[in-house]
DNA sequence: TCTGGGGTCCTAGGACCC
DNA sequence: TCTGGGGTCCTAGGACCC
């Protein structure tokens, strides 16, 4: 068996794969920032109502854990330091480490910013035995980045991966093909990427608990829990198989922005005017990456924490704050809710066009008058966007400074690119939706700027 | 203990068309 | 009056991952 410590060298011939996995990300790239913080229980993730992003090792031996509650890991760890969430600085480095990792070979598909397979069966030649290419991307990430990995190498992407799981933190483990089910065998189904706590649940109940259970264990029963494709998807896995090749382009299929309120809000108005922020940066990030959307969608959790989502397909894509901001609202108002508790708003856009393939983008002042706002827009929607009390329509129509006039066609996607580009110049703050930042029609609205 | 924010994938039912 | 089969799209929800 091979061990689960230090630099294990077993025989790596059939091992192209390679897992890298950087130790405690977020926490490490803060202590690094940071000297003093060494040696100290570091958790990086939200206030309030949030989660734990990261946990300095430290900081686990408490017991805190990713996606904890930060109020229990808190109670575990009173001394702990808690940092922000930076996501800024945490995605440039991610880009230092995935350089690294180009080094080696062109094959790099990341899976998070802190997580990466390599299929180095190319690199071969140039660099040494994948165990030595493994040895070299953990000297180089320590020695450039002041950060520390731990590399599983393995003949499948799966085995890889599972490899430096065990191996944590500042490992290497290589599974050899004819260790493979030595290794798999023993390990609770959980280890199988994509059971969790509730599959699980149901594999017990068939007396299932290790994945070489789940090797034992005939397709048709497997089936009886986890489907006709699950049961052959995961009896392939528990078997050392994984056909999936390290894939390194992979076409994005939504983007979404969410925010969880301090606060459940509980006046109409405010949902309303949240979902024009969630809107704006959505419809940002979309124009970012020059795509457009065909379905928009909102997510709406409420303070028992019960969560509702809905979506609708447009007529044609877009890109404009104003018609996902419209399209939300609908959605919002169709729920028809009486005296809810919101503590958290969602919008989503899904069904993703390159911008130069979508063909409709000149008829989405259309969309925007007759599509998205349906059967009621004759109440609430005026033809020349002027104000109404409560109306979603001056929200969106008039909700940028810029913006404040008559759309001319294609006149919102022409002023939502001007906005980005004040932004880009002179930061986020440079161009904000009017009713974000002053009372909407009503007169006791407070504002909720940044 | 009281639950973030970014995603992906799967299922299942209904509508609709041929 | 009893009743097809397949394919595709749309929608809602759930499980899962980092």
């Amino acid at each position: 068996m091979p061990r689960s410590s230090g630099q294990t060298d077993g025989d790596d011939s059939g091992c192209p794969i390679l897992h890298v996995d950087m130790d405690a990300f977020y926490a490490s790239v803060e202590v690094r920032r940071d000297p003093r913080l060494r040696g100290r229980p570091v958790i990086v993730g939200g206030g309030g109502r949030g989660v734990v992003s990261a946990a300095s090792y430290e900081a686990r031996r408490y017991g805190v854990r990713s996606a904890m509650p930060m109020s229990l890991a808190l109670r575990r760890c009173p001394q702990a330091v808690v940092l922000p969430v930076d996501h800024t600085t945490y995605s440039a480095v991610s880009q230092e480490v995935m350089a690294i990792l180009h080094e080696v070979t062109p094959l790099v598909e990341p899976l998070s910013l802190d997580e990466a397979f390599l299929d180095v069966s190319a690199a071969r030649r140039r660099m040494g035995r994948p165990a030595d290419i493994a040895r070299w991307i953990r000297a180089e990430t320590t020695a450039r980045l002041q950060l520390t990995c731990s590399v599983g190498v393995a003949p499948t992407k799966f085995v890889a991966k599972v490899a430096s799981a065990r191996c944590k933190p500042d490992g290497l483990l290589v599974i050899p093909a004819a260790d493979v089910l030595a290794f798999l065998h023993p390990l609770p189904v959980t280890a199988l990427w994509g059971i969790g706590p509730s599959t699980a649940t149901r594999l017990q109940r068939l007396g299932l608990r290790t994945v070489g259970d789940i090797a034992e264990t005939p397709l048709d029963v497997l089936s009886r829990s986890l489907g006709a494709a699950g049961a052959a998807h995961f009896s392939a896995l528990a078997a050392g198989h994984d056909p999936q090749p390290v894939e390194t382009g992979r076409a994005e299929k939504s983007v979404s922005s969410d925010r969880t309120f301090d606060v459940d809000l509980l006046d109409a108005a405010d949902v309303e005017r949240e979902l024009l922020r969630l809107a704006e940066e959505t419809a940002a990030r979309l124009r970012r990456r020059d795509l457009l959307t065909r379905t928009v969608g909102i997510k709406v959790r409420f303070a028992d924490f019960t969560t509702l989502s809905r979506i609708r397909t447009l007529p044609g894509p877009v890109d404009t704050t104003a018609a996902l901001h419209v399209a939300s609202v609908e959605l919002y108002r169709s729920l028809r809710l009486d005296r809810p508790r919101v503590r958290l708003l969602g919008v989503r856009a899904e069904g993703l066009v390159p911008a130069a393939e979508a063909v409709h983008q000149l008829s989405f002042d259309d969309i925007l008058d007759r599509g998205a706002t349906g059967a009621t827009s004759g109440d609430d929607v005026p033809a020349g966007g002027a104000a109404t009390a409560g109306g979603v329509a001056p929200a969106s129509r008039n909700g940028c400074h810029a913006a404040a006039g008559e759309p001319q066609p294609s006149g919102q996607r022409a002023l939502d690119r001007v906005a980005d580009g004040l932004r880009t110049r002179f930061g986020a703050a440079a161009v904000t939706p009017a009713s974000l930042l002053e009372p909407a029609t009503g007169a006791d609205r407070r504002p909720v700027g940044d």
